[in-house]
DNA sequence: CACTAAAGCGGAGGCGCCTCCGTTTATCTA
DNA sequence: TAGATAAACGGAGGCGCCTCCGCTTTAGTG
């Protein structure tokens, strides 16, 4: 009779108020995942907890604390990753041609994907695990993509009749190719390749 | 290729010629599969090995000597599991009239799936890392099956114009229904409902 | 049998996971 | 500035994982 907060009610209000973390408690809380961040990348999604605790010089405790599961953690990190990945698409917009920026971004998706190849499994319980996070995600990046397209058609520099999904499609058999020694390279050139397909007939429109 | 020692087949081939154990090991991994399968049927896949071991009266060493991953040991049982599972349809069969073997044995089945619900996550894996022993177990099953059914639409307890296949597929219906408390009793009914649709019109062509 | 090599055994030890709770600290009020 | 208090900290402790290797048992051989 004691208990006064239900579960339910609990779980429904975490989007709307994120409540403010004590000083010292979010500066842990960012060295944990940017120490996670490096770890990972490194190590894979197995890294020691405790030993990422260390370097980030907090007890295990805190750790937990603000991540209950390691999968909160790789969920974390691996947000913050696609965020950065989507904001530079604006930034290579701003300083690129259309078409160059284009370029260049896919060359960093590309890039990124290549070292999250081992995260595959990992990944899919966690988007199994709670698929909001997966399609999120995935939005960001298909709008992201989508500017970048549309913004390189508009300015002539590239064909305008495809749209962005196809390019994601295409950018998507890359990363579904087999994991030879040359990946990376031939991933390069195959990015070349779809983009001299797509300046292919440029302005023709 | 005419290769019949690839590497995965080292792995994969323990019916045909795994080389004798000697008689203590032999009972020892007997003893292991055994108290295994009650502790995954009973915990989930996540039972300790540890207490495996020390039901099993054995060391630890021994479990990991036999099976090197927990999902060897998982793989394992799951296989008896089905085995065994496979087995009882012969077994139904000469035992009843064919119509009431199919319906036994689909009840069979689907209650065993409802064990298993919980290790989705686990075996989706296993298939996933070793897909072979996926083709190779639904083959069973499937076979099995269908030589219910065939036998079943041959003696005419059941309609002529349906095959294995879509039977199989509307108890694979009922596997993915939502988990709720009274799973067990709907499928059930599902199963006997089934059943009288395969019934109607038994004999008519 | 007696002997021996090979096969098998088993548990200590090192590490990582995660929880629990006594201690410390940031922030708020007076 | 001092005091109060909720928030945050952190590491000890218990458990499970897995490896390693010295000891024991089995299955052949003479």
């Amino acid at each position: 009779m004691d208990d006064q907060q239900t579960a339910t009610a609990q779980g429904a209000r975490e989007a709307a108020a994120p409540k403010p973390l004590r000083a010292d408690a979010q500066r842990n809380r960012d060295r944990l995942v940017e120490v996670a961040a490096t770890a990972f990348a490194e190590q894979g999604v197995d890294a020691s907890l405790e030993e990422i605790a260390r370097q980030a010089g907090v007890g295990i405790g805190t750790l937990y604390r603000h991540f209950p599961t390691r999968e909160h953690l790789v969920e974390v990190v691996y947000r913050r990753e696609v965020e950065a990945l989507c904001a530079a698409a604006d930034d290579l917009a701003s300083h690129h041609p259309a078409d160059m920026a284009l370029e260049q971004w896919m060359q960093r998706f590309v890039d990124y994907i290549a070292t999250k190849r081992g995260l595959a499994a990992s990944l899919r319980i966690l988007f199994n695990t709670n698929s909001a996070v997966f399609s999120d995600l995935s939005g960001r990046v298909s709008l992201a993509l989508r500017q970048l397209v549309e913004a390189a058609a508009a300015e002539g520099s590239i064909r305008g009749d495809v749209d962005a999904s196809d390019v994601l499609h295409a950018l998507g058999g890359i990363y579904s190719a087999p994991d030879t020694k040359d990946w990376r390279d031939r991933s390069r050139r195959l990015v070349k390749l779809l983009m001299d397909g797509l300046r292919f007939g440029a302005g023709k429109m």
